[in-house]
DNA sequence: GCGATAGTTCGGCTACGATCGAAGCATGAA
DNA sequence: TTCATGCTTCGATCGTAGCCGAACTATCGC
């Protein structure tokens, strides 16, 4: 077999204390600067400047510059979604103090996952989805006739979607409710809607916050 | 946020290159002892015991002593899962050598993922089981009355499964097929039946070998 | 041109951890 | 008991990788 090697590199990037913080931080899908991601790592931004180097080149990252900035993001949702199966393997084996304070049931509540919403909220809607046969299928999700007619009616142009090389569905497993949420491109699109209809915006770090209304919206439109 | 530290101590675990090689030498889901780690990891007995004891503390390998030999295995799928995300991840990265040999091509086939299939048959498997009905849900599955029915005609006691803490159904990404398969207790014991049958036999590390009547039985009973 | 800000590269320090030899404990066999 | 096997602990060595200060490059605004 022999193949420790391979995920170890990998696995190693993520296992020194400021690349797993710059790569956390990285995960509400946002793009952050080097300046940014050196204050949320708690080092210097010579170190942090390797540090990106080193996950930039193993692509676990992918930067662009613009001016004198350069912006760095996770390079697909592969990335998070490892980064959730450590965290909850952490709180498992009992690595992580379970703090459950007012921001902590805020995250479990609604968040951000790399581009897409997760949480109580976000498990909800995908359990609507299917049970309105909005959605099918098991692992490959696919939109249905139906489903599709109720995404053009709500604003999001699945023809668009789908002529991306991304896929327009895609099944996500939550860290916090241990159940799956919706990705890919549809998932991103609906949480682009909902902080452009100012149902909710974005809290500190992934917290996404609801407006009463909002929710309520949200709630009524798709049949929670 | 700064959750940095609680991944990265257990990704830091699997980060070393002898670690990850008894891990991934554990995901055929057999206890090994320390002796056969440490072979698997090219080191010597006191490193391998050093390192065995690391992941034991982290509570990902749980160990029992049988005589003077201590067995260790995963302490879980969940384990196994992020062992198999990283491998993804290394894909796509292109950090991995596709090697394209016969044996690459008969773990692709079938093999064995931690204790139940995984593979193309597997994931044909698991589609044949939603397309008849006898599983559903999207992400916590259950066997429907059906399917109870069938697997006790093939010899599998749901209720004594369903007695047991383990999940009876779980769905588990595939590493190869990147499309999910069976696990959970349900899981193990049709992998457990399947060689007890005689069906298959498990070759070489994870490989897992159909005999020709083995696999037309197999596809015959499941109606693939 | 100048200064200011953002980021990179270099060099040296430091510390942690992987490794193995050797000795120490158990368990099982004779 | 005595010996062999399987594993653990101790101690010392050695590399590597993280870290920061300092110098250097690039972009922007003036």
């Amino acid at each position: 077999m022999k193949e420790g090697p391979v995920i170890s590199s990998i696995a190693a990037l993520m296992g020194d204390p400021a690349r797993a913080n710059m790569l956390s931080a990285l995960m509400d899908g946002r793009a952050l600067t080097v300046t940014e991601l050196a204050s949320a790592a708690g080092v210097t931004i010579q170190t942090a400047s390797g540090h990106l180097a080193k996950l930039d080149a193993a692509k676990l990252l992918k930067s662009e510059r613009q001016g004198r900035h350069r912006y760095f993001r996770l390079s697909g949702d592969d990335v998070g979604a490892v980064l959730e199966g450590l965290m909850a393997l952490a709180q498992r084996t009992g690595a992580v103090r379970v703090r459950t304070g007012p921001k902590d049931t805020a995250l479990r509540h609604a968040r951000v996952c790399y581009d897409h919403m997760a949480g109580e909220r976000a498990v909800a809607l995908f359990g609507a989805l299917r049970e309105k046969d909005w959605i099918e299928g098991d692992d490959d999700l696919a939109l249905t006739a139906a489903g599709r007619a109720f995404f053009g009616g709500f604003g999001i142009g699945v023809g668009a979607l789908e002529s991306g090389r991304r896929p327009v569905c895609r099944s996500c497993l939550d860290w916090s409710e241990r159940r799956s949420h919706l990705g890919g491109a549809l998932g991103a699109a609906i949480l682009a809607s909902v902080i452009e209809r100012g149902w909710a915006r974005r809290g500190q770090g992934r917290v996404l916050a609801f407006t009463p209304p909002g929710a309520r919206a949200f709630d009524a439109t798709f049949g929670l």
